[in-house]
RNA sequence: CGCGGGGUAGAGCAGUUUGGCAGCUCGUCGGGCUCAUAACCCGGAGGUCAAGGGUUCAAAUCCCUUCCCCGCAA
């Protein structure tokens, strides 16, 4: 059977591996254009890319997919299937009806919730406690396909986004094999997704990190977690723009309005009021240092009670 | 050559503008106080001020070079 790997980031690099190692053919691998990223702005190659150079496979990186030379490279690859993963582009009908038996997408949530881009991060700060693997073959809808398999997994109390990820991305691959298997059986079936049950979250927006102390203790802890390690949630204290880490829940019980720091001392930590309670920082930032512990830097750098996080 | 912040005792920081004894909080070690202590008091140890070069009577501080860390942006 010839595949053609459509992804990019970490989260498909299982997958990727998984076709490799069990002896699918893979034609090609599709992943996005290298950037420049980084300090320095060098270029650097996605996990995809590496993992494909590493494993022999051809590579290919279309700005648009979408283009006439794109879907004219794939339709001279005679594909039987094609393989999503975080691909970070729209497919469109004519890439999709190239292969003969068409687009099958890893979707790291149980759809049909959680649709769109970002769903690992998403479960988390809606406080979810299981979320899972669903395997679909692609329309052109975004993330509307017919469900193949699905397998749910508990989330972690404090388990963060990129620990939910890593554990999502090897399920995955896993989901992905007892798919491609069962089609191969003829045991495949596929389910509509109820659209009365759908959802959709959108990508990550900057804005989000930024924390808004009049959220209950429970959901600032859950957004922190769930934004670590990709984007570091932040408040402003004086003027100064403060990473907050880590968060716990904090059972200091004490009056206060939201964000003001109820008490600051390498004894006790950095102790802030929330919506509905208190949240220790466990862990903060400040512009140009290292990630600390709070209580450490409380040692060099004081904070007074009272001072307000906005 | 994308923009910017930083490297000072085991930890966290001040000192650099204007060159002039290496400091602060904590930890650590010893002693004291106490029914007792994470509290309080007294004392000690611990530094190649990231590295190299230059200027100077004198450099953590000014100039040049290198290494490392961090944020933004992408």
């Amino acid at each position: 059977m010839r595949i053609g790997f459509f992804g990019t980031p970490d989260f498909a690099v299982p997958s990727l591996k998984m076709l490799a190692g069990e002896g699918y053919t893979v034609a090609g691998v599709f992943c996005q254009p290298d950037r420049k990223s980084g300090r320095g702005h060098h270029v650097s190659f996605s996990p995809v890319k590496e993992t494909a150079l590493g494993l022999g496979l051809p590579v290919f990186q279309f700005e648009k997919i979408k283009s006439p030379e794109a879907v004219q490279q794939i339709k001279d690859l005679n594909l039987d299937l094609m393989v999503t993963a975080a691909y970070g582009q729209i497919l469109s009908k004519e890439v999709l009806d190239a292969p003969k038996l068409g687009c099958i997408n890893v979707h790291a949530s149980l759809l049909p919730k959680y649709r769109g881009a970002a769903p690992i991060q998403w479960v988390i700060i809606n406080g979810e406690t299981s979320t899972g693997i669903t395997t679909m073959f692609t329309d052109v809808g975004l993330d509307t396909g017919d469900m193949l398999l699905k397998r749910a997994v508990p989330i972690g109390k404090d388990e963060t986004g990129g620990e939910l990820y890593e554990r999502l991305a090897i399920l995955g691959a896993d989901v992905l094999k007892d798919t491609l298997e069962a089609m191969e059986s003829g045991t495949l079936t596929r389910t509509p997704q109820k659209e009365e049950d759908a959802s959709y979250y959108p990508m990550l927006h900057k804005e989000m990190a930024k924390l808004d102390f009049g959220q209950t203790s429970r959901q600032l802890v859950d957004r922190v977690r769930a934004l670590c390690p990709i984007m570091r949630c932040y408040a402003s204290l004086n003027g100064e723009e403060i990473k907050l880490i880590s968060l716990k829940i904090s059972e200091t019980a004490t009056e206060g309005k939201p964000g003001e720091v109820l008490a600051a001392d390498p004894k006790q930590g950095l102790i802030i009021k929330t919506g509905d309670g208190a949240v220790e920082a466990v862990q903060i930032q400040y512009p140009g240092g290292k990630a600390m512990d709070a209580k450490a830097s409380l040692l060099g750098k004081p904070i007074a009670a009272g001072d307000c996080f906005e």
